[in-house]
DNA sequence: ATAATAGTGTCTCTGAGACAATATGAG
DNA sequence: CTCATATTGTCTCAGAGACACTATTAT
């Protein structure tokens, strides 16, 4: 504690016994229908959980995460301990909110810095061999919010789920757990994974035909500037798209 | 510190020195045309900043602020410290991102909570009696940008000013500035006074005519349902307007 | 009458939405 | 030829956008 002049008291005060960063991962598995080789996989939203091995909650499952260090940022101790958990790198990491409830944290006065990490389901792959899969596990989000969590990360992972649907519809974070190239139905089922009440039955014409939405994705070519296509869950062979650098603004006014 | 159990250890860490709330309050103020009675005023974003009494950036304009209270959480600590400041209460209120960079107070170790209110013109009144004018003052935003604030305040209000525009246009907070009940004049200056790239030559013909989107505005009437008319700003009078509770809902994909 | 804001008429054109129909090509 | 997904055709209708025009009423 730097202490340069007398007239400053606030080291007189009690302070907190810890400034933690939690973090949410979600990732977006994909299982082959086995009843056909080529069709759309089926997806589920699942969220990183690890077993807890000391007091307090020993034993239950919670939210990985670690105590800041006074050297580094909370957003630093989160990419820290995201690496450490999942050894992935160049994630798309967010803060989304701060946990302050007294008696939250039966350790002390400890307030607690919550992010969300979306991990493309290929690049988590390396984590299964690295780490002992019985204490670090991925979950069904909607099997999580039926257990019995430590903290109030029952509370966080809620905050999370919503943040994440809100940011799927307003924002091109879909790009997170889609390849660089992708179809529209790729893209479709991405989001009805995440947001269970979205259906557009008209989706891939809409997003076609539309000048003003077409900014955020662009159709692929090759070399030559012909179309590229992939026929990787089709007989026919579907159009392959990116999300372009474009950010959407949205206006209820306009 | 709680230490129930030997084999926890994060108190041999150093633990932070303090997490203060910082609150951005913005305001509105309204300056009457002097060309003519009936005119719709001049308005202006401000923002509230106070002169530091005491070491560190002692004499120096800063946000309001002040350390949170183990007993207390840090959004409880955010109404608390508006409250001193401004007197006022029921008042928006939310939180918007942490600030925890590495030496950004020179009294130690402190991660700052950010804030932002938004407040009432009308509601702000009394507080100009309460306290000592030289030491709390609205500056205009443009102005407060230009001065070399406290901390990292600068940022601070930067990161304040992004995400009231973007609300603005994607969320009701509109209503926080206005009366309950206003003109679509009012409710479009109001607008273009925190976005200044905002321009809908058809504002009011929108508003009115799309059915989608009249959710969240809906027309006065009295008692006896006729329509409720003001003729506060012009000759003829013009149809008051008021929010739903309704919150819209974007998406970039409908 | 003037000034200042409020609101309407009218036209064009884009695109949303529904839904049927056709395309593709591996098995 | 069948199946599963991809894509187009066609129709209707809402509403965005432009811009000129009319409405209201204190002064």
């Amino acid at each position: 504690m730097v202490e340069n002049e007398s007239s400053y008291s606030a080291s007189h005060y009690r302070t907190p016994d810890g400034a933690p960063a939690d973090i949410v991962i979600f990732t977006i598995v994909s299982t082959e229908k086995q009843t056909t080789k080529k069709a759309l996989p089926h997806r589920e939203l699942q969220v990183l959980l690890i077993k807890r091995k000391i007091w307090p909650f020993k034993g239950q499952w919670a939210l990985p995460g670690g105590f800041t260090k006074e050297t580094e940022t909370v957003y630093e101790c989160a990419k820290r301990e995201l690496q450490e958990e999942t050894a992935v790198e160049d994630v798309h990491i967010e803060y989304f909110n701060v946990y302050s409830t007294p008696g939250r944290d039966p350790r002390g006065w400890i307030i607690s810095h919550a992010f969300l990490a979306l991990v493309n389901e290929q690049r988590l792959e390396k984590r299964a061999a690295a780490v002992d899969a019985s204490d670090v596990q991925l979950f069904a989000v909607k099997d999580a919010l039926k257990m019995n969590l430590a903290f109030d990360h029952h509370q966080i992972l809620t905050d999370a789920l919503q943040g994440i649907r809100r940011k799927m519809l307003t924002t091109t974070i879909a790009k997170q757990f889609l390849p660089k190239e992708f179809t529209l139905s790729e893209l479709y089922q991405i989001i009805r994974t995440v947001v269970p009440g979205f259906e557009e039955p008209n989706f891939i014409r809409k997003l076609t035909s539309t000048k003003s939405r077409s900014s955020i994705i662009e159709e692929v070519t090759d070399e030559k500037g012909n179309p590229k296509q992939s026929n990787q869950y089709s007989q026919r062979a579907a159009q392959l798209y990116r999300f372009t650098n474009d950010e959407p603004h949205l206006s209820i006014y306009s």
